[in-house]
DNA sequence: CAAATATGAAACTATAAGGTTTTATATTGA
DNA sequence: TCAATATAAAACCTTATAGTTTCATATTTG
């Protein structure tokens, strides 16, 4: 593997946790500020805050002051990091032939 | 969002760590025993056996036991589970309608 | 069978993660 | 200006993570 996977922990770290992807699918819908991103979960605001910082370091958002709300944007490039690295392993379920490769190798 | 991020977990929780990425990348080449494995890296063996332990809770390999040997493979399924979550976003970097849309929508 | 090998499992430690409550600061609007 | 709003920031708590060392068990091989 070519690829450092210290490279991609920020990013992998901030998907680790269920909060952070429900966020993620959230913003994937459109921007919002704080307030309304905690309003839908059960625990208390700055806990979703810490959420968000941990995404905005994984840069999977960015955030943009906007008088005293903070906007969340979802930020896709950070992903795509991600969806590359896993789709390194495409062979396995894409090629065909890999997979007959495969099959024929752990014959073997 | 039509995909419970719960149901994720186990597999992204695998990814999370850089170790565990690694791991992945090399049963990617080929399956390998845990002593191999271990040998690669600077920790401890009962360490790396703990990261084999996360990675086949999330399914993301399998353990078959040949003599004294417990044999690692990877099992490419999982990670395809994890890269479509990821592939809901798609969108945001393939479609460049979409890509249209939402600059249309950052001016307003 | 005994020694070597490959692993499992338990107990322990230090730090990170995820959450809370409380207090402070900036911005808006009456 | 003053009250309300939106957020930040700090201190704290509990549990999970990632690692260690030590000891036990199964399997091969001389």
């Amino acid at each position: 593997m070519t690829i450092d996977p210290h490279l991609h922990q920020p990013v992998f770290r901030a998907l680790a946790d269920p909060t952070r992807r429900a966020i993620i699918a959230m913003l994937a819908e459109g921007e919002q500020p704080i307030g309304d991103i905690a309003g839908k979960f059960e625990m208390t605001r700055p806990a979703v805050a810490k959420h968000l910082a941990i995404l905005k370091e994984g840069g999977v958002i960015h955030v943009q002051k906007k008088g005293r709300e903070r906007i969340n944007r979802l930020n896709p490039a950070a992903l795509k990091s991600a969806a590359d690295w896993l789709g390194l392993f495409d062979r396995f379920w894409d090629d065909k032939l890999a997979k007959l490769k495969q099959a024929v190798e752990e014959k073997s």
